[in-house]
Order: C-alpha cells, then structure tokens, then sequence
DNA sequence: GGCTAAGCGAGACGGTACGTCGAGTCTTGGG
DNA sequence: CCCAAGACTCGACGTACCGTCTCGCTTAGCC
C-alpha cells in the first residue's frame, strides 16, 4: 500500500510536452540558447512545473538521452560474427549522424551539456558505445585469438568515441575512411 | 608611408589586465559562470574595452589558450630517442593536469568553450599535441620499423586525446597506467 | 465571469515603494540625473519590475504627480468669496513652492518632465490649476458682474501659471507683489 | 601687442560646423538625443574640439539661439502705431512656429534646454520677447492712455510666452483666435 | 460530498548579465 | 597649440532568463 499520498498526480502530458520541446530547442538552437523559459513556452506549461521535476536544463537533456529523443539511435554494436566488420559499421554510424543538416552541431552541444553535467556524460558515452554490449564482444574475441591478446579492452571504445568527439569539436569535416581507419588503429594490423 | 591610422592606440596594459582576469576568472569558477562583466571589473576595465576587441568570451578563451595562460605548458613530446616511452610521458602529463585542484574542471571548461568556439577547439588541440610536432615523429618511426607499417599516422593523437577528453567529460578518476595502455593501444604490440 | 486572468496579482508594496523611490530622487537630484536603475535600486526592486509597469522615468513622473508626491498639494482655488483675493492667494501658494530649498529645481524638473511626456504636462498642468474648478468660478464672476464682461476665460489660468513657469524657467527671483500684480493684469483693474 | 601665445588659433570652420550640426540634429530629433558624439560626427570633428569650447550641450544650444539658428526670426514686435494690432501681430509669429512639422517639438526641445541651463532660458525668452524693445513700447502706450494705467508692464511679456509655452508642454492644439484673446486679456478691454 | 493536498498554467517578483550607447578624458600624429 | 581620430573608464540603458513565489483552478485520495 503506498503511504498515503493525496492531492492530483504528475501529468504525463506536460511530462512528455516538456522532453519533446527540449528535444526540439535543443536541436533548433544548440544547448547555450536553450532556456527553461523557453521550454515551458513551446511545451504550453508554467515554468515550476519544469523547476518541479528537473533541477535545470542539463537535467533535461540527460533525460531526453535517456528516451532517445537526441540520438536518432541505441548505436548498438552490430553482431554479423566479423567483429572489425561491426566495429567499423558501427562508427560509420556514430560519425554519420554529423551529415545530418541538425545534426551539425548535435554532438558539440550533447558535449556542452554533458561538461556541465555528469549524468548527461554518463548517458551519452553509453548511448554511443554501452560498456555493457562493447568490452564481452571484445574480450571474447582476446580469448579466441581474433585480435592481439594485449588488447586493453576498456581503452578501445574509449579511443574510438574519444576521437570522434574531438572531431566534431574540433569541426573536422567528415572522412568516410575514419571508421576504418580507427578500428585498425585499435584492434591492431588485420591478419593477414 | 604608413595608411593613415590616426587616434590613440590600443592599450597594451589593457588587453594584459583583461586576458589575466580572464584566465584567473575561468580557473576558479569555470567556464559558465564565467561574465564579461566580472572579467570587466577584475581587470579595472570598461565593458566598452572587452567588448571592442572580442566578440565574447569564447574569443577571451582562445586568446588566453594562445598565450599559455590556461594550460601549464605546450605538452610538447620529449624525445629521448624512445618514441613509445616519449608519447608515454607526454600523454601522463596531459593527464596529470587532472591532479591539481584547479585543474579538476579546467578541461570540462576547456572542452565547453571549444564546444562553442571553433577557434578554442583548434587551440586546444594544438596545445595538447600541435600536429606539426606529432606526425613527423611518428612517420619517421614507422618508416624506421620501430612501429607497424600500417599505422595510421594522423588519428593516433586524435584517439590519444580523444580518451583523455572523454575521460574527463565523464568524471572517470584518474588512472596512473592509463598512458602506458593508451599508447600501447595505439602503437600496437610492443616488440618483445 | 470575469475574463480568465491567471497568475499572480501585481505587488502594491512594490508599486508604492517605486513611487516613492522616484518622488525621493526626483527631489534630491532633479529629472535628469534621475535613472531607473537607482530607482529600482532604491526601491529594493528589480528593474524589469519598473519596466513592466512604465514605458520610462516619464511615466513614473506623471505617477508620482497624480498620486501627488510631488507637489505639496493640490492648489485649489480657495473660495472666500473674494475672487479676486482668492486667486492672489492661490497664485502666492504655487509661487511659494520655489522658496523651499529642494523646491529649487523642482519646477524646473517638472518642466524638462512634461517637455517629453503629454501625460506629465497634463497633469502638472491640472494640479497647479484645476479647470474643472477654476473655469466656473470665473464664468459665473464674469456673469456676476464682478469681472469684466469680455474676460477670456480659458486663458486666464494659462497666462498666469505660464508666467509662473517662465520665470522659473529664467531663474527669476521671487518676487512678493507678483502674484497681486499677475492677478491684476488678467483680471483688469479693480473696481474703485 | 597681444600677450605671447603661440600655436595654432581656433578654427572657425570647426566652430560653425559644429553649431550647425547642432541646429540640424536639434531640429531632427529633439533636444534629449541630442549627443556630442553624434554632433561631432556630423560636424566631422573630434569630441574633444566640441569639449574645448563647450561645456556641455546646453550651451551648444545657447549658442544656436544666439546665432539665430534655431529661431525662424528674432520676433520682434513691429510698429505700425497700433500698438495692440502689433502685438497681436507678433504673437500670431511666435505661434506660428507650432505650424511647422519641425517646429512641432521645437518649443518643447527649447524648454527642455531651457530647464537645464540658465543661459538658454535667457536668450529663450530674450528670442521670442526682448524685453528692451516691449517693455518701452507699453510705457509709452500707457502713458498716453492708450492702454490703462495701472497695467503691470513687465508682466504682460511674462503672461503672453509663458500662456504660449504652456500649450507648447500640453500640447494643446494651435488657435488662431488665441493671440487676439491673449492681448485683449492683458491689455485689458480695447477701447470701444 | 466535502476536505485537504498536490499538480497545473500563468505570470509577477528580486536579481544577474547581457550587449549597446554616450559621457567626458586622454593619447596619438599631423599642421 | 589646434585639430581629427579614436581608445579609455564609467554609468545607464532596455532585454533576456534565472529560480522563487503567489494566484485561481483542477484533480485525486481520504474521512
């Protein structure tokens, strides 16, 4: 039984109002620039409805990552049994979301948000490369002599997503030879 | 003849007074928090005074970065001759900035203004490893075979720092072998 | 049903304590040197609370003339039954003001005030003389027999608060006869 | 001979562009608005040369009155021998200036000048009145009875700008029986 | 069904900082 | 010594948001 709460219940309408016109501000106008005054205007909803539940605007963010509604995907590591094959088609898609015209300057402000908040950080390293779903695939493949057995498996995503985030922050153009270019770096020189 | 530049000239005391305010600002309280007006007042100065000759306090940063007043030292690579243990040391002092007080969230900061200034970025980067230092090292190393003849050259510092920027993105304490995993990530297999 | 007004009702404390910071500095540093800012600041309110309520420091002024902080009183025409003596003493009343030290500068603000708000000269306008008050009185003496048949009625109080005005405006010295003599100039001559 | 001072003498040609763009500003926007920076760009000439010889620009616009920049006329009142037919006559003049689109603020813009600077006040009034020439002029007439005796002659100046300059403040609109109604209350019933 | 909470949209409040304008002073270099 | 140019410090402008605080209304469990 729960303790006994009365009075209205939270509004899952000005709840999802709330991340979606976030979502929509963040993407129209990059993190600075984002404002809760603004974002209460879009959503329709007063502005301590959003001081209620969230504590400020990078909270919010971290939020939307959680739902998915910054990052078009999970950018889940493919499994097709090549895992240099999947590494690779997997940071093709990391790195390809920068083509898209929004997407420009996605990464810089998920990167501005999260170094002012560390939960955002947390969420966005793990919605590019998930810890969890990243290292087993790399230690088995240690283990089965696919790559060098010296391999320090915590450190590749970590270099991988690393130097895609310096990239876009250092707004180098794209270059669809990186992907491979990085793996190899990484997982060291392909048998041959 | 000179084209006729008339009035007084550009106060040196100034611009000085304001860089320093600035540098000392950012180092105690970040870069948000970080206010023309305050920087204004530290340094005796008028608004007008900043405001003439930077645009806003992402330019104050880049100017700072490019005199040296953020980051201790131009992290160049030593060279003992051993390149692996060079890059080694170079990249745990790059880290070690992470050690001093100060430093906790000088490179979140860094990383904040590069997010929204382009030049900031490129500063940063070269500061950490100028490219025209890095590369030919490492060129040279691989035509000599000291690493594999398939490195790809340009993205090795890119992964390096990108770790490194990650890690301080996400809060992950300090590791004392971290440089000696990356570089060996990096360069591949030590010879035995 | 009244119309759906929301949210909370403007603050009494605040709209008064602007009045009176305004009346206060109105006094001590005349119109010009008068700022919103060290209104607000004085008032212990922010800014956009004074903008939200008044276009500028002339609107305050015409506030501050209604609410009558300004002038000491209304200066009605007394009514004794003497017409003549009444608006001598009327007149001495609104010369009177210029002998009190802060009353010094007081016309002369009051006068830059109305220059570049209508509402301002209006106002000033109708507390140094009332016509609602003071037009009948005249009618019904020229009626009466006791003025002359062709007075101009409507002109009578502009002549005379317009000389008031102008010599306070040419920092002409007060002078004890002038408002017997004003009085005598518009009235025509006494009756023998 | 003149006492030993040497280098250069003061440019005429800067002093008259100067009063010039005075005037012209004056005219176009109003007294408030009125800057010494814009008028020295206008001018084209230095801040500090409009500092060398003004103290502010009050008395920039003293100046422009005494010049007759700003003053269709010097209003003086003409002489046909009917006395109150001239003064009607000179009046009307003196109003007349509200007809002009420029002129519409133009009293206004003077009265505000006049509020802030003692010198403006003086030429101001000495512009549209002098009293050299009026007040002889009323003797006269009161002497040969042309008007009454007992007619307070220094205030009848007074009444007639100050009633015109107090419908400047208030805006009120211009009459063009009001300069005959004005005379006749100051001068008392005409002879019939 | 009435009572008491809580959530809600709205929006006023005291503040901080913004980026701009202009004031009045000072400094250059040329005449 | 004057002049045009223009950089300097300083004060105020009017605006944008911050985070907090009423308002009056709606919504829900509890007696």
């Amino acid at each position: 039984m729960p303790e006994g709460r009365r009075g209205a219940v939270r509004s899952e309408a000005a709840r999802v109002a709330i991340l979606e016109a976030t979502a929509a501000l963040f993407a129209e106008r990059g993190y600075d620039h984002l404002s809760i005054e603004g974002i209460a205007a879009r959503a329709g909803v007063g502005k301590q409805t959003v001081y209620r539940w969230w504590p400020g605007k990078s909270a919010l963010i971290a939020d939307c990552l959680l739902e998915g509604m910054l990052l078009p995907d999970r950018f889940a590591v493919p499994d097709t049994g090549d895992l240099r094959a999947d590494l690779i088609a997997w940071l093709a898609g990391v790195e390809g979301v920068l083509d898209s015209p929004t997407g420009e300057g996605l990464y810089r402000s998920l990167i501005a948000a999260a170094s002012e908040n560390a939960e955002v950080a947390q969420r966005l390293r793990e919605s590019l490369a998930d810890p969890r779903l990243f290292a087993p695939r790399l230690r088995a493949a240690r283990d089965s002599g696919e790559v060098r057995a010296d391999l320090p498996v915590d450190e590749v995503s970590e270099a991988l997503i690393g130097a895609i985030m310096l990239r876009a922050l250092a707004r180098t153009p794209r270059d669809p030879g990186l992907p491979e270019r990085l793996v190899d770096l990484t997982l060291g020189p392909r048998p041959s």
